[in-house]
DNA sequence: AGTCATTTGTACGTATGTATC
DNA sequence: GGATACATACGTACAAATGAC
């Protein structure tokens, strides 16, 4: 961006697009001015005069890197450095998981799995490192999901809290926002499976099943508590592709 | 897009924008005619007739899908049905490693921590499954990611294709992907880390550790090995850190 | 080979919507 | 409210890539 090449014909080696060309550019500029999420980028009417390329493209390329979080667009205001979190991710899983509620729902089994796969995996270090404190807190959510179990009543932002404080623990930011990526794409794809009543009086038990067996410390408890919590959200989708594959059998 | 309200005002309740409108509907559109990875979209002009939006509007909206790889699209074929990979959260987290390596690392030592704890967490899983056959093409690379070691030689595909295959006998496909994609960005950011050449030795010996302990189905072995197999990277990340922290130091 | 139609890529001009002061 | 500085949206024209004939 210091230089200015106009419109580099880049006879070199990779053939790449223009796009591509203006995107690398803008990665290039906040890196090199080292620039922090949240920052301000240049107008764009000043990265047209910068880069030599058009608006179009400008904004073509800004389009694919605000996709990414990479860049942030506010109408009106201008442009910021992004904070780069997991939506990408969620908006590309959770799509695909839409997608394959429509044949075998396969992707969505990998990614309860992933998830119980995920907490059984950490669960030593949950053990190791959750004082009574969080544990008190932990508790105070299950306790208040199984209440509004019982209520008929559904809760959310409960579950959601309750696995995202329990890998906070693990102290690894990256290990938090995947867990929370993973639990907004199942909110996403789960409406289109079937839930049973029952089933989220059976989540909210096995969530304090998993208190407990912290408290006690007792891994193999912990582990089976993981298994368990993720039980009723297979056989919802285990549901799904069955009825799916009698109604394909018949007309086949 | 069957009903074509032509730029239909959204009077209702949320003020999204034409853009996030436009999305909305490729992706309704999508999922309504039920597509696979593959299939072809309509064209440009189809998509405008259809939606009643503008050329400028659709090709942003595409744009988007197409940094998600929901879409994808070739220059002078048409648009497609995106493989929905994890290249997003590849682009997306490796820019943001690069931006932290400017500061404190502390993504890429939390992207390596992640790596290690997915390995130790699915071991018991390794050994459960990983029959004679694999084993052997495991042990095959590491003795070749030693020998290129020992020549001053770097392995880049051996090592990811050890790390890739080590996860596919667990069976889930989002493991695979993920930790592949975890590989890629670590890949991607390592050029800018200090790696000794002594340090691709230790890596390549580590390897051969992980093997053998599954091999003698030895659990805490195993975890141990993938503990010192990442020792290597963590220290190259703890480098930079330092270097700067003094640089910093002397200029505060 | 070559031309042609189709489809995406790039560019420019203009008007409109939106936030700040 | 007015003025200014933005991003957003539309329409058109031409360039470039691909495939088919």
């Amino acid at each position: 961006m210091s230089d200015v090449p106009p419109i580099a014909l880049r006879n070199g080696l990779p053939p790449r697009s223009r796009n591509q060309d203006v995107i690398e550019r803008i990665k290039t500029y906040i890196l090199e001015k080292n620039l922090r999420p949240g920052d301000l980028l240049p107008t764009e009417n000043e990265l047209i005069a910068a880069i030599g390329a058009s608006r179009t493209s400008i904004r073509e390329a800004i389009k694919n890197l605000s996709a990414l979080d990479i860049v942030e667009v506010r109408h009106g205001h201008g442009s910021y450095v992004g904070r780069m979190s997991m939506n990408a991710l969620v908006e590309s899983l959770a799509f695909r998981g839409l997608l394959s509620t429509g044949t075998d729902g396969k992707v969505m089994t990998d990614l309860v799995n992933i998830r119980q796969m995920l907490e059984q995996g950490l669960s030593p270090l949950m053990i190791e490192t959750l004082d009574e404190v969080e544990l008190a807190n932990l508790r105070e959510l299950a306790v208040r999901m199984r209440r509004l179990a019982m209520e008929g009543q559904p809760y959310v932002e409960e579950d959601r809290a309750f696995h995202i404080r329990l890998m906070n623990a693990i102290g690894n930011n990256l290990v938090s926002q995947l867990t929370e990526a993973f639990w907004q794409v199942q909110a996403r794809v789960a409406p289109t499976l079937k839930v049973e009543p029952a089933d989220w009086l059976r989540t909210a038990e096995a969530h304090e099943a998993i208190v407990d067996a912290i408290a006690a410390r007792d891994l193999e408890r912990l582990q089976h508590a993981f298994a368990t919590h993720y039980d009723p959200i297979r056989e919802s989708i285990a549901a799904i592709f069955e009825s799916r594959a009698v109604s394909l059998g018949g007309a086949e």
